[in-house]
DNA sequence: TAGAGCCTGGACAACGTTGTCAGATGCGCG
DNA sequence: CGCGCATCTGACAACGTTGTCCAGGCTCTA
């Protein structure tokens, strides 16, 4: 068992359901006949088991285990002093080549490796920076994820990440969590929507930075896209092609994303001077079922839709299975760019935002928060892009 | 600037071009007209740039950035001894509830939270586990590194990962940089195949499981799919549905997946009697622009592959494209899901692998490896599913 | 050959926490 | 009033590293 006192667990939350919610598997298509492989399986699990050859090396042999080699062992059997040993390790000058070689061959030999956590402890810098986002599973922050890692790689820092699962109370606990930890820095994609607990930390010196959504209650470096701009280009993109009776399907109103996307549709309808029904907007939970039910609600009735806006890449995919299943041809417009996209009929028009420039951006700003000290906090917005691929330029048919 | 000494750097790698090879950027489809929208933008970034209200709280004050208070601060100014503050702040008990009450106060306005380097340098184990993955951004991944999160977390730990972008050099800094951590365990997606340097780690108490390809010249547990019976049953299937001219096209033949399934390839023509021709197989990088040089070489000649089995997810993708520029219409099985792949005309065949399961198999048996001591190092072997959805089971057009 | 200066190596404290152990305090009871 | 006991509290060492500082030996020069 991991050593994890109550107080631990109480920071680093052991809920007892794991919900994953909405990970991808729940969008891939599982339509179709399904053929299993039957062969040798374990009845239980369906793995199929093979034990390797040989015991685990060593496992009953003399050597301690979870007791590794110190610097001081080193040395004693290098003949040499505890910090003469710290300065080969760390390449430091003042050593003299025969020393230097008799040092390393104790090292090789003791398979010594330095313990990171006494040099942090010792040296105040953790060289690990922290990333909290919704869901690592979601294709929308991969790319972020990994353009953050990127920069902390040529920063020389590790990243720590967690998901929230979009739980205001658990990216607290993470962030928090991360903060014992001592990262240098925080990226947050914030799901709650006060973030004062974080005051101490960033007065402390944790450098911070939000993306995707704006922090609350407290002035933080953020960068975001252009929600309002691209949804109101969007809309606008409908409208232009004759469309008036436009529905949006979005997430919940208290995700800023979704609230924006919101306004920037309003404020396209009102541009064009088109009065917005109720019933053309429905914001809720982006899992399939509620989606589609939305859907086909604005799809059916005496006035249904000609157009639908899909307020994110989750929305957008459900949306496309309900039109798929229509006999009417719907014009959609999605937020988010979507993976195979250009090749379906027709191609999907979307909202496309670049989640690496995100991550790279705001991991760029955590940086040189660290670097160069304090400066004022910015809000950075990146632009969309409006991409044309067949779906959004439909007319409407009534 | 991060303080990273020299060998530091070199544990973690500090190299020059961080090419984040192969994010799905490259996969997301850029056809159709862009539109940029263009309003008050930076010159020179492209981003918009509002300054936030406030500058930083406390930027200039009296507060000490870095100098964060320790547990003897709030021993000192709760009136108490340092130990009793620990108390506190683990729940232990023997504590009388006014003094607590005193102790929390302290710790609440100092802001003082628990320093977990020093904690994790007196008690050994660090609740937290890494992860080195091939590229974070790959869809395939995103499931798997989600499933090990959540299990981490239900044991009370972080996850720490890095990508080592099929690099074998960087995937070995990542591991020893993440040892040096001391993380309690380690989920490896190896991109090497010699893994001894991980020898001296496991015999010092690091728990280590790799997954989807197997550890290089060391007895280690392994979580993977059944690349050779899928691919064997995906290339079957198209024999059943008529085909004998068959292309593959997978990854580079070093990997171990792409070897596997290259030997189920070949054992399904074997045992259907189809002697297999060089210009047939195609073994490579998998971007792009190589996976649609092969595709289109296969069909064109005069005697054309009139099947092709896509040897991962991004060669299935690029596949696609190719093969919707074609006239002759060519059957299509893939290995690994794909979302949309039910809504292309075709829907794509494909034999689907539970990314997330790996995930979490491996986990699980990380944590059963920590909590039980030793067990032999196991092969566990998850089956793969053939999903039929049109593709797969085109006749063969010639 | 002596002194100055440089190079190498090592002793020691400190980082912030937790485990051990002993001391202090309060209480009940004989 | 004194004793034992239970409860609460705090002093101290240890975890493994790095920074400071000093000692000893060497080379070089006068």
């Amino acid at each position: 068992m991991l050593d994890a006192t109550s107080s631990y667990k109480l920071l680093i939350g052991a809920s007892p359901g794991c919900t994953t919610s909405c990970t991808p598997a729940h969008h891939l298509a599982r339509t179709g006949s399904v053929a299993e492989r039957d062969d040798k399986t374990d009845d239980r699990t369906g793995h199929r088991i093979v034990p390797e050859t040989t015991r685990r090396t060593d496992s009953l042999s003399g050597t301690r285990y979870g007791n590794r080699p110190t610097m001081k062992d080193v040395a004693a059997r290098a003949g040499v002093g505890l910090k003469t040993v710290s300065r080969v390790v760390n390449g430091e000058p003042g050593v003299t080549p025969d020393t230097e070689r008799r040092v390393q061959e104790a090292i090789d030999a003791l398979g010594f490796r330095r313990n990171d956590s006494a040099r942090v402890l010792r040296k105040g810098r953790t060289a690990s920076i922290g990333l909290v986002l919704e869901d690592l599973a979601d294709p929308f922050y991969g790319p972020l994820s990994r353009a953050v890692e990127e920069v902390a790689r040529a920063h020389g820092a590790l990243l720590i990440n967690g998901s929230s699962a979009e739980d205001p109370e658990r990216e607290q606990e993470l962030a928090l969590a991360l903060c014992a930890r001592r990262v240098d820095g925080l990226v947050i994609i914030p799901a709650g929507d006060d973030h004062r607990y974080l005051e101490p930390e960033i007065r402390a010196g944790v450098a911070t930075v939000f993306v995707d959504r704006p922090a609350g209650r407290i002035d933080a470096d953020v960068v975001l896209s252009d929600n309002y701009g691209g949804a109101r280009d969007g809309v606008a993109h409908l409208i232009a092609h004759g469309h008036r009776r436009i529905g949006f399907i979005g997430d919940m109103p208290r995700i800023h994303t979704a609230a924006e996307r919101l306004r920037g549709y309003r404020a396209a309808m009102e541009d064009a001077g088109i009065p917005v029904e109720d019933a053309w907007m429905s914001l809720g939970q982006t899992n399939p079922e509620r989606v589609r039910r939305a859907a086909e609600e604005m799809l059916s009735g005496p006035e249904p839709v000609t157009a639908i806006f899909a307020g994110n890449n989750r929305v957008t995919v459900t949306v496309i299975r309900v039109l798929a299943e229509q006999s009417r041809r719907v014009a959609l417009v999605g937020f988010d760019d979507i993976e195979l996209a250009d090749l379906l009929q027709p191609g999907v028009t979307v909202v496309a935002q670049d989640s690496a420039a995100l991550g790279r951006t705001a991991a760029e700003r955590l940086f040189r928060q660290l670097d160069g000290g304090l400066v004022a906090p910015e809000r950075i917005e990146l632009p969309t892009r409006l991409i044309t691929r067949g779906s959004g330029e439909l007319p409407p048919a009534d």
